[in-house]
RNA sequence: GGGCGCAUAGCUCAGCGGGAGAGCACUACCUUGACAUGGUAGGGGUCGCAGGUUCAAUCCCUGCUGCGCCCA
């Protein structure tokens, strides 16, 4: 016998131990099976799983679980990656808080201690994700930094060099002053800032004539190197040619003519520093100005700049040179003023614009053939508005800077030689036999020091876990893979570069289809961060409610294109919806309703089991199209729905009075039903929640061999019988008339009432008698009855299709109450007639709308007409 | 400034060219032999505002207002 009460924690950690011992999560158990593959975006090594994970992973879970079911080679395609910045940074604070720093233990050291801390905490995530009931094949669990995806990267890198897709260019990067490395364009975060606006007066040459320009950030004024203004600006079209004099510095600057300076923004006039700016390095190379960079690595002035600035801080710089322009007479004005700063994701510092020797992915190039892929419809998104999202990146692509200065990560496979010519190659034996053909001689070369941007490694993370560069047969058969979910926050980071990486080097899109979820709020709709507090741990949900009760709630709350606004109490309905369900079972157990192999759905004569048996298939059929559809909210609601508010609410109460009784017959065939029914909910919800099912399966049926997860997802043939739907439908509608009334009349719940039917038709005749005693007993009636006669006095009347059903309950009635009631009902039936009369009357409706729409109004005017007269004549004999 | 999305019951949200829905919350009643983490019944909405298309608009189009996100 079950447990007075399901146990989660138990359950879930058994099953998990007992279907990952067994295997079930593998794929390629059946070679004639259509592959279904799934990449897991591999979370960072350095992670926990936070509510984002909790929710993609889960609905990654649902398809994978039940593609397996529907008899495919389902393959989720798990691992981690080396997230190069965010790890070195952990072990850097590790090693401060001993007092050194990696250059203490030197590279090597350096990186042997990270993989000693992977190896200790690299487990964390992936253990939190068997907790959440993860079902990935862990036997083929990779990372980005071991061997197989580094020899896949150094391909990649080389490849792409010898392709001239890859390149070594000095150029504007963005600088992260405190991790000492150029980081991408999508690491850095634009920050609204209250800053000022500096008004500075830079002297015209041989004139005591002054132009002002004004800037933000006054200190990149030692770097500077022209000025510009706008060719069409009348104010200062006199000017250009002639050349200032930069004053501190003292250096001649010209004044240059550039569509750049924006006439009707600050004085018209832009300082150029072609070295610290991103569009005045533009403007530098159009007029070809030289470019000078006055900061270091640590963002301190350089030697570049006059003596007294070497070494000061940019901060401490910007107050000394206002400082010195206030001094000079040449402040024109300071005012406040909002902008844009950037800054670094990482390391939340101000990042730099910095003049450096960098390796460039020429992204434009690559990002061609990704475009015409979802163009062409090869790749879809879904939702389908997130491709905007995607070409409007991919049509405006920068090359992507992939080089890092740090040590965790895939070392970038260049060597340089004496004079300084590289060479790229798969190995530093091929560098060296490279350098020797080139020099003519063997030379000693260095390696660059640098390594590459995690997001490059993740770019193969589609072929590269499944054995490319080799042509493995795991590689032939799940490559392209069915579909990846994932955030709309990482499709520029990563899904546009498996895209651009898969064409390139696969010939083939990396998925089919793109799912973009939506991000997991708190209940009042923000985003949980730690510092507001709001965060909500999905390992405290699990344990309060259990994981299947997170799981469902995640995926009922996955509606396409909105946020998810999780409250607590949300998952606890979901957990009271698991207690249902295990209490269900409870009864099937205590009315002996066992699974029977031989049952056949399509042969009971029972009309309440022919009518069940048609509702399990239909609702399968919504899971199916709903989940084909990445409607994850709606397969949860059909299959909560089928369970609580048909199955629980509805059939096992009808059954109730047969398995009570005497008819053998039907108490087997209801047995069994019931039995069958509950199993089939099993299967339907396992995806959405494996373990309870997985536990309700084995011990409904604890003499069956294998596993739920393992178990087919059920098809059923034309097993819908109409006739039985509508007979069931009147007889939930008669019973909820019934009581209705009772309640509204405040008869006593417990207190037996005869129910007469009147002006019934012959199917409802036959109908009410086939479900006598189930009306009876629901509607808690001491008889039912059919009869033409008119009704006893005090009687109420509600009207149930073509037919009176009427309560003779004198004694408890209040008249009043009644005729209030029915004046109600009455009001409302003639509204209703109104407002298809108003339609009926309309010629133009008549005559233009589709001919059905026209009669279904017609009908249900009779309905409504039939009602009507009903309620009138019952109010009547109350007056 | 450009782009995208959202506004439907007190709350969170489905829905969608012809009859306003769910869950939660709320109200009343109920220890009925699966379940009070429950059952039964009920109240509650000019579907953001203004135009337009249409026989018909919560739904399609335009504008406006408010909110959110992304990019510059």
């Amino acid at each position: 016998m079950l447990d007075k009460t399901y146990r989660p924690a138990e359950v879930e950690a058994k099953h998990y131990a007992l279907w990952e011992q067994s295997g079930a999560f593998a794929a390629g158990h059946d070679h004639q099976a259509k592959p279904y593959t799934i990449m897991m975006p591999p979370p960072n090594v350095t992670g926990s799983l936070h509510m984002g994970h909790a929710l993609t992973f889960t609905l990654q879970d649902v398809l994978i679980r039940f593609a397996r079911m529907r008899g495919r080679d389902a393959l989720w395609q798990p691992g981690t990656d080396h997230a190069g910045i965010a790890t070195q940074m952990v072990v850097e604070r590790q090693l401060a808080a001993e007092q050194k720093t990696r250059h203490d233990l030197g590279r090597d050291g350096f990186i042997e201690r990270v993989w000693r801390w992977k190896g200790e905490s690299g487990g964390t995530i992936t253990r939190q994700l068997r907790r959440l009931g993860a079902s990935p094949d862990w036997e083929r669990e990779r990372f980005t930094m071991d061997e197989g995806l580094s020899q896949a990267v150094r391909k990649v890198f080389v490849d792409l060099y010898k392709q001239g897709l890859i390149y070594r260019d000095k150029r504007l990067v963005n600088w992260d002053p405190k991790l000492h490395t150029a980081i991408s364009d999508l690491e850095v975060e634009q920050r609204e800032v209250k800053g000022h606006m500096w008004h500075l007066r830079y002297p015209i040459e041989g004139s005591g004539e002054h132009i002002v320009v004004a800037t933000t950030r006054p200190e990149t004024m030692l770097g500077d190197t022209a000025v510009a203004v706008h060719p069409e600006d009348e104010r200062y079209r006199h000017l250009v040619g002639r050349k200032v004099i930069l004053p501190i510095v003292g250096r001649a600057i010209p004044i240059v003519a550039d569509e750049y300076s924006d006439p009707t923004k600050g004085t018209g006039a832009v300082k150029i520093t072609p070295a610290h700016d991103f569009n005045d390095f533009e403007v530098g190379r159009r007029h070809d100005l030289p470019m000078i960079n006055v900061l270091d690595r640590d963002a301190r002035i350089s030697d570049e700049a006059p003596e007294a600035y070497r070494g000061l801080d940019r901060y401490v710089a910007r107050k000394k040179v206002v400082e010195e322009f206030e001094a000079l007479g040449l402040l024109e004005k300071i005012e406040p003023h909002g902008h844009m700063v950037p800054y670094g994701d990482r390391s939340g510092v101000v990042i730099e614009p910095w003049l450096t020797d960098q390796w460039f992915v020429d992204a434009a190039t690559l990002a061609k053939p990704a475009i015409e892929a979802v163009e062409q419809g090869r790749t879809r998104f879904v939702p389908k508005h997130w491709e905007n999202t995607y070409y409007e990146w991919m049509r405006n692509i920068q090359p992507w800077c992939i080089s890092r200065q740090i040590w965790w990560g895939h070392q970038v496979p260049a060597w340089y030689g004496p004079d300084g010519a590289f060479f790229v190659e798969l190995t530093e034996d091929e560098a060296a036999a490279a350098a020797a053909k080139h020099y003519g001689r063997p030379v000693e070369l260095v390696r660059d020091a640098d390594v590459l941007d995690t997001w490059f490694s993740s770019a193969l993370w589609p072929f590269s876990t499944l054995g490319w560069p080799d042509q493995t047969p795991a590689l032939d058969r799940y490559y392209p893979t069915d579909v990846l979910v994932t955030g709309f926050d990482i499709i520029f980071f990563w899904v546009a570069r498996m895209m651009m990486m898969g064409l390139h080097f696969m010939g083939e899109v990396p998925f089919r289809d793109i799912y973009i979820h939506a991000l997991v709020r708190d209940e009042k709709g923000q985003k949980m961060s730690k510092s507001k507090g709001n965060v909500i741990d999905p390992l405290d949900l699990i344990e309060k409610f259990g994981c299947d009760a997170l799981r469902f709630t995640l995926t009922a709350l996955a509606a396409q294109g909105r946020d998810l606004k999780l409250a607590e109490s949300r998952v606890e309905g979901y957990r009271n919806f698991a207690t249902k369900l295990w209490n269900a079972a409870r009864f099937c157990q205590m009315n002996e309703c066992a699974v029977d192999p031989g049952f056949d759905p399509g042969r009971v004569a029972e009309k309440v089991n022919r009518w069940i048996v048609g509702k399990v298939a239909e609702t399968s059929g919504r899971i199916v199209v709903a989940l084909d559809g990445y409607r994850f909210n709606d397969a949860a609601n059909a299959v909560y729905q089928f369970t609580w508010n048909t199955f629980c609410d509805w059939y096992l109460e009808f059954a109730k009075p047969i398995l009570a009784g005497d008819d053998a017959i039907a108490k087997a065939e209801t047995r069994a039903t019931a039995a069958w029914v509950f199993d089939q909910i099993l299967h339907m919800l396992h995806p959405f929640m494996p373990f309870i099912t997985e536990e309700l399966w084995e011990q409904m049926a604890p003499d069956r061999s294998g596993r739920l997860i393992s178990a087919r997802w059920p098809e059923y043939g034309a097993i819908a019988d109409r006739e039985a739907d509508a007979e069931m439908d009147w007889v939930v509608r008669l019973i909820q008339a019934v009581r209705s009334v009772r309640s509204e009349m405040n008869v006593p719940p417990g207190a037996r009432i005869p129910l007469i039917i009147k002006g019934a038709n012959e199917i409802t005749r036959a109908r009410l008698y086939a479900n006598k005693e189930v009306v009876a007993s629901l509607a808690r009636l001491s008889g039912v009855e059919v009869s033409d006669r008119d009704p006893p006095d005090g009687s109420v009347q509600v009207v149930v299709d073509e037919a009176s059903a009427i309560l003779p309950i004198a004694d408890v009635v209040d008249l009043a109450k009644e005729r209030v009631r029915l004046e109600k009902e009455v009001a409302k039936a003639e509204g209703e007639i109104a407002r298809i009369d108003a339609k009926l009357g309309n010629e133009a409706f008549v005559a233009k709308a589709r001919p059905e729409v026209v009669d279904e109004q017609r009908e249900r005017r009779d309905e409504y007409e039939s009602a009507r007269a009903k309620l009138a004549e019952a109010l009547s004999r109350l007056r």
